[in-house]
DNA sequence: TAAATATAGTTTAAGTATATACTATCTATG
DNA sequence: CATAGATAGTATATACTTAAACTATATTTA
């Protein structure tokens, strides 16, 4: 008989399915373009932050640039960014995307922070504060440790 | 020149980095026993709820059946879980922990609870509380849609 | 300057995850 | 009872993800 969860448990699984509900809608909007969440994250970056080097990008992204790595090739396939020679370090890649991508990104970033705004407002405006400013306090707490 | 993000854009990347930190550290501490989070999440729930089906497992854990498969096989071949046939359903398997997964199941559950409790520390109490709460609501009003 | 060290990108192996199609069994309806 | 539809599990194809080893280029330092 195992013992009851403690509020701690209990806050970090009602975190996961928080991520979970609304990542489900966001992937299913983003299969409209055919586009995968994490291809997506890579279009967006690129569209905020033109010229970005493959590290940059794992880095903003929080994954390893070996993941980078493939999801630029088949980024790459489907015309969506392109990789230059770096004028300055003959190790990089400077990664922009393609007039076809800046185009989708035009589209589909807005429509995205749109569906975000969409699933946030399932709380009142108070608690959605209250949240933002937590979770801002929360990470700004475990990023030292 | 991209426009500022909104507050509830801000949000959700606030609840990625969040879950990314911890998960970080829950995944550190899990390879000391040789398990990955997914093992670990198959492991926990065999061992608070024994005698699952697949399909249980998979509707608790919010992933495929496809998934559950791979993941069982692996554990099976650790010598983690067993997977007998239903006497009543001739379709489905019950899945159980072996000796070996319950004794590994009582070791490192609770210092995986312990460090979830650790991380969720950093917050003061009060603020620990309302993210509970928070998080609680949250999940409750996105279920329905 | 030469050698040691660090960094950017790639490759590989293993695991995770989904959707889809498929088999076997169960359940409901005629 | 027969069959039509639902469900449990599996197999396959594709994509995501990491760690580790590797190559090539930069940087540091002796």
């Amino acid at each position: 008989m195992p013992p009851r969860l403690s509020q701690e448990v209990r806050t970090w699984l009602h975190l996961h399915r928080v991520m979970a509900a609304i990542s489900q809608r966001l992937t299913a909007q983003l299969a409209n373009y055919n586009l995968t969440s994490a291809q997506f994250d890579v279009l967006a970056q690129l569209y905020r932050t033109p010229g970005l080097v493959q590290q940059a990008l794992a880095d903003r992204l929080l994954v390893s640039k070996g993941n980078i790595v493939g999801l630029l090739n088949r980024m790459e396939q489907a015309g969506l960014v392109t990789r230059q020679p770096h004028p300055e370090d003959g190790r990089a890649h400077l990664v922009s995307l393609t007039p076809h991508g800046t185009t989708l990104a035009t589209q589909v970033v807005p429509e995205h922070e749109a569906l975000i705004v969409e699933c946030l407002a399932v709380l009142s405006p108070e608690d959605g504060n209250s949240l933002h400013d937590l979770l801002r306090r929360f990470n700004h707490a475990l990023r030292p440790a």
